[in-house]
RNA sequence: UCCCCGUUAGCUCAAUUGGCAGAGCGGGUGGCUGUUAACCACUAGGUUGUAGGUUCGAGUCCUACACGGGGAGCCA
């Protein structure tokens, strides 16, 4: 039996495969936690109903040996959870010496170095259980409209933007680099498969030491043929949505013991606030932060930004000068681009950006060339805009930054297994 | 890359003005029949990050370096 199917399993005879979470002794009378994985149960053990021999294997126990029980489960208020297990009889496969996690305090640090067993902590576990959820339904939601899932490529032979440091390896002689970005194979898919979407590593050299920023990061980047600035935006509300009505239905455990409080995600449903950019230099103004036509907004301008509302928040036509080289000017406003940028609340900042493209194959050659980027190296892409272009948007979501929101994380490094930051790659 | 803070027992932290290096957790031993990070008693555990300097005397003051944390910038 798993632990999460106590309740299907009470009265009845069960083995239980997992490892000591702790222990606590009353003199005659053991209470053991054991995690499988799938939850953590109490075990009670009285002297008087097991043999000495596995009354005695239990006192000598340690945090986190791993063993094998037998018991009978049954529900009682006293115990964590409300089900336990009767213990029967118990065979330890190995007793564990030392193990550096205990159930006091820790510094970040510390904990980072022992990344691999941290992932043991009820805490830990929560976390990653939300972002499976998170990964689950974000596919599901796409898979269900009949998006098709086409993976890009994580070597990549430029540096598809130029702008951002990429780290750089040896490919036959040649160099290669980590892949920041699926969006420009998504635009060739999407001209394939209409709606498609990519899900993996994003990887970025930049030197920088945030809350919000990792090395390595995962990024889910739909491409959709066809569909308008507009639509683009209903999707990202709808799978926003989607997603967070998954999680609170599929993790109440995992939110309880990470205390995130839901009434703030209770409230996310389209339609979300919409302001332009000129509005939100208004608002910015107002808190005493001005910003000059054109300047991006740091993390504090997304914070004031963001608490200006209690639901995620777009911020829509950026100054062309301010984004990237393929996002489209709107013709009602070439100063501007069709891009939105979705704001998570309560601080989180920027978790989507999005972007109609340039079909227009003259106007992308000579925004490749305004941006000193090579000509040859976008050959493709530009045959995108010769063969059949069509009007096409997509946009990007970090996942960890979404976890992050989610779960109401302090930093992004707990959203992921094993973080990679600044200068840090172990374990 | 820049700014700020820190580094003392396995872990989290104390140590008054520069004057005997100490507690909790974890470990060990013993006790306790319903515990909830259990509790109680006893016990072992230290080159105070490294290298120099000032001083009768440095965990404490100075310099450099290393490592960790926080922030800024950078940032699909």
């Amino acid at each position: 039996m798993y632990i999460n199917e106590a309740k299907e399993n009470v009265g009845k005879e069960v083995e239980i495969k997992g490892w000591v979470y702790n222990i606590r002794s009353s003199g005659k009378i053991h209470f053991l936690l054991i995690r499988d994985g799938t939850g953590i149960m109490q075990s009670v053990v009285s002297k008087s109903d097991v043999s000495e021999d596995t009354f005695n294997t239990v006192k000598k126990l340690t945090q986190e040996s791993s063993i094998i029980v037998k018991g009978i489960v049954r529900e009682d208020k006293r115990a964590p959870g409300g089900y336990e297990l009767l213990l029967k009889d118990i065979k330890v496969i190995q007793l564990t010496k030392d193990y550096p996690i205990t159930p006091k305090e820790h510094g970040v640090g510390f904990l980072m170095e022992h990344r691999h067993l941290w992932l043991r902590s009820k805490r830990q576990w929560a976390i990653l259980r939300i972002r499976h959820r998170i990964e689950k339904s974000l596919r599901d939601f796409f898979d269900k409209q009949g998006f098709t899932l086409v993976d890009a490529p994580i070597l990549t032979p430029n540096a598809c933007e130029g702008s951002t440091t990429l780290f750089e390896t040896d490919y036959f002689g040649k160099p290669a680099f980590l892949s920041q970005s699926g969006q420009l194979y998504m635009e060739a898919a999407a001209m394939a498969f209409g709606k498609v979407y990519c899900f993996g590593p994003t990887f970025r050299a930049e030197k920088s030491k945030t809350r919000r920023h990792l090395m390595e990061f995962w990024m889910l980047e739909p491409e959709i043929a066809y569909i308008t600035f507009e639509e683009n935006m209903k999707l990202q509300e709808n799978m926003i949505t989607y997603v967070v009505k998954e999680v609170l239905n599929n993790c109440k455990e995992e939110l309880k013991i990470i205390g995130r409080p839901t009434e703030p995600l209770e409230r996310v449903e389209p339609p979300f606030p919409k302001i332009h950019y000129k509005e939100a230099l208004e608002i910015l103004e107002k808190h005493g932060k001005h910003l000059e036509w054109g300047d991006d907004f740091g993390g504090d301008e997304e914070t004031i930004l963001a608490a200006e509302f209690d639901k995620p928040v777009f911020v829509h036509h950026f100054p062309v000068e301010s984004k990237a080289f393929y996002m489209k000017p709107d013709p009602d406003d070439p100063e501007t681009v069709l891009a939105a940028d979705l704001l998570a609340p309560e601080g989180y900042g920027e978790i989507i950006g999005g972007s109609q493209r340039i079909d227009d194959y003259d106007l992308l050659l000579q925004r490749i060339k305004e941006n000193n980027l090579s000509e040859e190296d976008y050959k493709w892409y530009l045959d995108l805009r010769k063969y059949g272009s069509v009007p096409h948007g997509g946009f990007g979501i970090g996942l960890e930054r979404t976890v992050a929101w989610i779960a109401k994380l302090p930093h992004v490094r707990e959203t992921i297994p094993f973080p990679r930051l600044l200068d840090k790659i172990y374990p």
